[in-house]
DNA sequence: CTGAAAGCGCTTACAG
DNA sequence: CTGAAAGCGCTTACAG
């Protein structure tokens, strides 16, 4: 057969094949845009000679060409398929996926964007990698600043998943009402009666973690007549937990408030170990879920992260941004959490 | 602030600042390659110009005009991340992007390929979207056979994940042995006294089971001395599973061995609703394992496919693909299953 | 309604 | 050792 490195047909070979300029194939691939009008008869006839030669538009020179290349990139810090933590990001890519096979666009995952260490990074060897895509969701945790503010000063079209704050930009995002929620949580323990809280306060400085703290304490305030006292303890880390977790039960709270689902579990233990029952004894919920199945343990009362709707709304967004890039503005959506009613909690102790 | 759509220095505005031609430019940026040398005072002036203007080279531009774009492809028929059965790909995918990122390739998941109907197409109005990439991984059950065999014909460059065999076309691939395999779970029921073996085979003809039917056979006829009696019963799907189950302990089998973790799950209620203990009574073998967790369920004795090194290994088999196109043989890796011993198996009982 | 041409930003032979 | 030029494959004004 032939051993050459096929060589790809090019718009210039359908059009040689079709009898018409590059220019009308173009016009035909891609719909009909671009001020160009094409009769059916010509369109039919560009169709078939793509199909025979089997030609594939180039995604490099369309997008040097200033066109679009349907292709929304996905950007994480961390590898998008960990092994431990597994379903981390399945539920954000499941969203994602749906509304970009709506849009018939594909997905790229920039997973090559490793520079000199072993992290990734969006500028691999000063260079701009998410530029393949048209624009960009952004996804995970731990994040280089720096480096997304340079992305946003560049323009680059890019939409958060999850609230971002990012220094001298105005970035877009599709983030979770965590502090509604949280605010609801807070009702939801006065209302079964706890007037002694205990909570427990990640020490990390995220959005997501400080709209979980501004709803809790919009929610106290708001229960201010009834709430006796609220015991707040920062857990420098996940391990700090259970020391914690019996400073707040020597404290007498009825409630613990933690910020996550890991550390919810960590108290049921730690309360457990104690020999208290959960919830007769003490109420535990969480003010974010774990996206994994609870594996046996008793469900926790817990706010949910809308994950699928957070990736959908985020291309939607991406897809708006690049269809008026003139409209400069951040584009900002906050969608509501849903509370999720475990086991973890019911009226408090009576002594 | 500006808000005219980001425009970007460029090759040529460095070279103007630094009073050198855009070639110059570019091979300092591309640490001097291309033949081209550069005085080191040149270079340095170049730098300066660089870092003066902040200049990135245009990805786009960059691919059109060099060749390969690092992409690796992945397609699916299904949604690569579905929402029941969430974990089904991740192994796989966690492979792909360990490897792709160990070779600096992004991964483009083809999303946007829906043809007319529902189904994800290859050639979406006749054009195989898949030359986006520079290769592809091809993963999945459910597939168009057809398309695939036209892929081949077009000599795209692509490696399965699992075996496949296409007419007409050598396809390349990254497999488990599931032969070898289903003949070591057949030695290990054996070595455990089992004497009346019962089979549960799945009515369709996918190579993976093709390959497990193939591994049985010969392990049975390994010890065909041993072996008093071999019991297969096909089933057209899962539904049937049960049924089939009541007739085998009805034929006094003392092991059932089934290509799927499904099917084995099904055994074993299905035994266990009859009275029978597992594996007191009745033990239970599959032949392929689910990717999830059991939750709960009794660990299964079952065939492990190692997903993860399958899509390792089809990414490195693809890398070989591209580096010498002028090889046109077939890649073929076949990679060892381990067994994974559960609780489901013990000597069978005495009467 | 269609064609010829310029240009996107880069790399890579090819001359000097 | 350095510059001028062609070309990668496309889109997009601009003429006819």
């Amino acid at each position: 057969m032939d051993a050459q490195p096929r060589k790809r047909p090019t718009q210039a070979d359908v059009g040689r094949l079709a009898r018409v300029s590059p220019a009308v194939v173009s016009a035909v691939v891609n719909g009909r845009g671009g001020g160009v009008r094409v009769s059916d008869q010509t369109a039919d006839r560009v169709w078939e000679a793509i199909r025979q030669l089997g030609y594939v538009p180039n995604v490099a020179a369309r997008t040097l060409a200033g066109g679009r290349n349907n292709i929304v990139g996905v950007f994480t810090y961390e590898a998008v398929f960990p092994t431990e933590a597994k379903s981390f990001y399945h539920d954000f890519l499941a969203g994602i996926e749906e509304e970009a096979e709506e849009r018939g666009c594909h997905i790229l995952l920039f997973t090559g964007s490793r520079g000199e260490g072993r992290r990734r990074s969006i500028y691999k060897d000063g260079v701009n990698t998410l530029q393949l895509a048209d624009g960009a969701v952004l996804l995970g945790q731990d994040e280089d600043r720096e480096e997304l503010a340079e992305l946003l000063r560049d323009r680059y079209p890019c939409v958060f998943v999850g609230r971002r704050e990012i220094a001298g930009g105005d970035a877009s995002y599709a983030a979770a009402d965590y502090a509604s929620a949280a605010q609801r949580m807070v009702d939801f323990i006065v209302e079964h009666g706890h007037r002694r809280i205990g909570r427990i306060q990640s020490a990390w400085r995220h959005e997501a973690l400080i709209d979980r703290e501004a709803g809790f304490v919009a929610g106290c305030r708001r229960h201010d007549a009834a709430i006796d006292s609220v015991d707040t303890l920062v857990a420098p880390s996940g391990d700090a937990v259970a020391n914690l977790v019996r400073i707040l039960i020597d404290q007498q709270v009825s409630c613990v408030v933690t910020d996550d689902h890991a550390a919810a579990v960590t108290a049921c233990r730690t309360a457990r170990a104690r020999g208290l029952r959960i919830p007769e004894d003490l109420s535990v919920v969480a003010l974010g879920d774990y996206p994994g199945d609870d594996a046996g343990d008793q469900p926790i009362t817990t706010v949910i992260t809308p994950r699928r709707q957070m990736g959908m709304e985020a291309v939607r967004l991406l897809a708006g941004l690049l269809d008026d890039p003139a409209d400069t503005r951040p584009r900002r959506t906050v969608l509501d959490c849903g509370l999720r009613l475990g086991t973890t909690v019911a009226a408090p102790p009576r002594h």
